[in-house]
DNA sequence: GTGAAAGCGCTAACAT
DNA sequence: ATGTTAGCGCTTTCAC
């Protein structure tokens, strides 16, 4: 029977034991100790038996750290998010906090403290000091925000996947296809038959506004149709602005017959303003959202809207980064990066529906 | 002029400088870098400035794993989170980062695929074994799910601090306190009048749900008024559930004259139930929720509700459990455990005004 | 004010 | 199948 007091460390704190500690009590080396914990086959079933009887003991766990020290691995992914007080950013990081457990990887999250912060340069020490394997930059693109990109080596120590902006050459960037998404709900609500479409843009100087925009814009244009300044104003995403947007467009743009949101909280408030100008959704007035959020199939009447998967543009994230690092690992060549559109939906409910039977007002809402 | 051939690494990936490139460069030791780096008075002008300089031109960045196994001491938080798809915890975990940003701490996230999870022990492998200096506990209390606490060992290896449940003996506990705000939009219903008070109460697995409910009661039985079976039903916090909830209270309980619901998405179905059942709210019935979700103050008519401000929960949870930490590394006596509860406000808005003027239906909620 | 030696907990590369 | 040596990048003594 071998004395405990062998190579042990006195000192030891209570709850922690070492790998040393572990092989010492287990009477093997260090070595074989990290054999059985690794499930390396080269080890006598009778020796493993022992050593897990010794860990179990002991309440011994290895320590990611000093590992990821020794191996320059962490089996850590850095995210960077921003607005996690909404719920879209929060979606994706569900997504992504799912498929990081599956893969095996741990995160290590940093928020922005603002949207359009430029001097990202701490963010990314943080991260990197860290060890982190690759960088998730969960920030949607607003205003000048993307412009440290440029300044930034061209070769980066970790890989990064950008979700939710442009597309751009030589980077990995996951986004969900905005202005196919509100082309989606233009031509649903020219199949209607509205003409003339009004749009209650989210901020401009975000990119996802601009490309819903655009949509809108465009969709018009193609069908001949009318879509000057007086057709359109900025909200900034909350429901006040797009109170005020309403009647802004009340006053400035009478004749329309539709008005296409770009999101549910801007849409919600066009269902209320508009009986207040002697306007019935859906009869005189076809409305139609972005996002889908929970409450919309409440709204009355139900909003039509187009659903976005944010939380599969996180799962996808961590999907394809993590297939990068293992490459990189392998030592494969440089896989080229390749930028991925996520497809949103629509959702067609009563609020679009002009010839909709007024008795069939309430109950369940209709997808 | 030194060669740099000199203890350099030739191996050394590009991007990644060590401590010893630097101290190599400058022409000095690794000691002298890192007392540099660590910002330590005993080192001359000179060789501070010198050593700047080559940390710069290399772009040293020191490594925290290193750090952090060596000082047994990561600056890092583990937070473990559930049901980051609705708004609740993603606000929490905003407070969390910020506050965190702010303390000096990276964080560490997991997320639990359940509520319900009660086998923990991986997730606190996963987090102990990467050396985290505490772990804030930021899921709901549901059903058993906290049946592992009794089950761990009276000296946990790092501070645990729980949020959103019922304060318990012997541990840090930080929640919002769900009776009193329940009690708030209680007490507020009575004074304006109302009576025969209804209530949807959350999923009763939910610690949150139970203490609501019980302020419901309480309030009731405190006044003289009924509270039976009949006066209430469960929902599962959606608005899907609100409005069967909302169908059931008025088959079941016809003459109520306010429903109570235990948060705004269910309260949101009752106020576009309530018109198909004949009532107008608020005169003829009374509508109170608990959250103020941001839409809440622009449905028709804009909800009276509980707000409750889960982002300071977080502030506090990090404010908490890095004076604990902090605490323990300087060896002062163990700090005895406490519970914080925060208290919600009420918002009144018009859904509970029972005399409230037809005329200002609409417009800007009021507050 | 500065440096040398030792070691945090682990694994890679070689022994045997 | 198992052990030895070296070292990941840093800090903590303790010298000088």
């Amino acid at each position: 029977m071998l004395s405990i007091t062998g190579t042990l460390t006195l000192t030891a704190k209570v709850g922690r034991a070492t790998i040393r500690q572990v092989a010492s009590a287990a009477g093997v080396s260090t070595q074989t100790v990290s054999r059985v914990i690794n499930e390396r086959p080269d080890v006598s079933a009778e020796t493993r038996s022992r050593v897990q009887g010794v860990i179990e003991q002991l309440g011994y766990r290895p320590s990611a750290l000093a590992r990821s020290l020794v191996q320059q691995r962490s089996y850590t992914l850095g995210v960077v998010t921003a607005g996690l007080r909404i719920l879209g950013p929060s979606r994706t990081l569900a997504g992504i906090t799912a498929e990081a457990a599956a893969a095996g990887y741990a995160l290590l999250l940093e928020e922005l403290p603002r949207y359009d912060l430029d001097d990202t340069a701490p963010i990314f020490e943080a991260l990197l000091s860290r060890h982190v394997d690759g960088i998730i930059w969960a920030v949607p693109e607003v205003g000048a925000n993307r412009n440290w990109i440029d300044r930034r080596p061209v070769q980066p120590e970790v890989p990064i996947v950008y979700l939710t902006m442009e597309p751009r050459q030589n980077m990995w960037v996951i986004s969900i296809d905005n202005y196919l998404g509100a082309r989606l709900a233009m031509d649903h609500l020219l199949a209607r038959g509205f003409r003339r479409i009004a749009h209650i843009a989210g901020p401009l100087d975000w990119w996802e506004s601009r490309q819903r925009m655009a949509a809108w814009r465009d969709a018009l244009q193609d069908a001949g149709l009318e879509a000057g300044d007086k057709c359109w104003t900025e909200g900034d995403w909350s429901s006040a602005s797009g109170e005020a947007a309403a009647d802004k467009l009340f006053q400035q743009y009478p004749e329309m017959d539709a008005v296409f949101a770009a999101n549910d909280q801007m849409a919600l408030s066009v269902l209320h303003q508009a009986p207040l100008h002697g306007r019935r959704v859906p009869h005189d007035l076809g409305v139609a959202g972005f996002d889908n959020i929970p409450e919309s199939a409440y709204f009355r009447p139900a909003l039509t809207t187009v659903q976005q998967d944010q939380y599969n543009v996180g799962k996808v994230a961590v999907e394809e980064i993590t297939r990068i690092i293992e490459a990189a690992w392998k030592g494969v060549a440089t896989i080229e990066p390749k930028s991925i559109m996520l497809a949103p939906t629509l959702v067609v409910r009563r609020s679009s529906d002009r010839l909709a039977n007024d008795d069939e007002g309430g109950g369940t809402a209709y997808e």
